[in-house]
DNA sequence: TGTTATTATGTGCATATGCACGTTTATACG
DNA sequence: CGTATAAACGTGCATATGCACATAATAACA
C-alpha cells in the first residue's frame, strides 16, 4: 500500500461549491429585503467607482464576458445601470445611474449587516483567514487563459 | 475614528463565487475529455454506494431538492442514472446502473488527474488546509433551516 | 487602399441555482 | 372512516454560468 500522501484530497471542487450554495443563501437572506442578488450588488459596487467596458468589468470579476452581459439586464430593468455608447463604436460603456448610486448606499448597509452577521457566526479571525486563504488560491490558479495563442 | 476591528472584512461570498468560478472550470477542463460535468462527477460518486431517493440525495449533496432534479436528467438521458419506484408511492429511488457504475470508475480517474494537478498547482499542505477550512465553515453555517417550525 | 487579424460584443444552447406554488400520497387523529 | 397535516416530488420563473459560434468595427500591414 501506497504512503497516504499519494493519494489525492477529497474534492475541493465539490466542497467549494457546497459552500458557495450555502453562504451566497446566507447574503441573500438579507439581501432578499432589497430585493437584490449577490452577483447584482458586485457589479453595482464594481461600478460605483467609474464607468467601465463590459469586457473591463468582466475581468475585474473575474467572470466569464457573458455571463455578465446577461447579468446585466435586470440592472439596466431596474434603472441602476445605463449602457452608453464607448470609446469607439464597438465598446459599450457600463454607468452606474443617479438612482444607481443611491441605491448601491443602500445595498452597501444591508451588505454589511450580511457580512457582520457571518462574522458573528463563524468568527471573525476565521474570516479573516478564510479571506486570506481563497485571495491566495484566487492568485495562484490563475484563468485557463485561452489556450496558448 | 472606530478601530478596524469594527469594520467589515471584505465580501467572503464574492471571493467564494470568484475561486468557484475558477475552480469549477479547472476541474471542468479536466473532465470535458469525457463528457461531464463537476456537479454530475458528483452526484455518480453519491450514488455509487448505494441507491437513494432524491431528498436523501440532495440532503448529502447539500443542494436544494429542485436543483438535484433537474441535474439528474442529463445523467438519466446518457443511462447512467435510473428513477426507480421506491419504498412508498411517493419516493422515487434513484439507481446507479451498470453502466453508470463502469463510467462513474472512468470519471474517477479523470477526477483523480484533476484533484493531483490542483494539489500540484497551489501545494498539497495548502489545498489539504482549504479543504479543512471549507469543512470548518461548511459545519458552521448551517443551512436556512426552513423557517422555525 | 484592400485584405487580414484583432477587439468587443451578442446569441443559442445546456446546465446550475433556488424560490413559490401546485400535486400526490401517507400519516395522524378525532 | 373522513379530514387535516405532513412528506415527497414536479414545474414555472428568474437568474448564474460558460462554451461555441456569429457579427461588427478597428487595427495592422502588404
Amino acid at each position: 500500500m501506497l504512503p497516504a500522501d499519494c493519494d489525492p484530497l477529497p474534492c475541493t471542487g465539490a466542497r467549494l461549491r457546497k459552500l458557495t450554495r450555502r453562504m451566497t443563501s446566507f447574503y441573500e437572506q438579507h439581501l432578499r429585503t432589497i430585493g437584490i442578488r449577490l452577483s447584482q450588488y458586485s457589479v453595482l459596487m464594481n461600478l460605483s467607482t467609474q464607468p467601465q467596458t463590459l469586457l473591463q468589468l468582466a475581468d475585474r470579476l473575474e467572470m466569464d464576458r457573458t455571463t455578465l452581459t446577461r447579468s446585466l439586464k435586470p440592472l439596466v430593468d431596474s434603472g441602476w445601470v445605463e449602457v452608453a455608447p464607448g470609446a469607439d463604436a464597438r465598446k459599450r460603456l457600463l454607468v452606474l445611474t443617479d438612482a444607481g448610486q443611491r441605491f448601491r448606499t443602500q445595498a452597501q448597509q444591508v451588505w454589511r449587516d450580511a457580512q457582520t452577521a457571518l462574522e458573528a457566526q463563524l468568527g471573525r479571525s476565521f474570516v479573516a483567514d478564510l479571506n486570506a486563504q481563497l485571495e491566495h488560491a484566487l492568485s495562484q490558479l490563475k484563468p485557463a487563459l485561452a489556450e496558448a495563442n
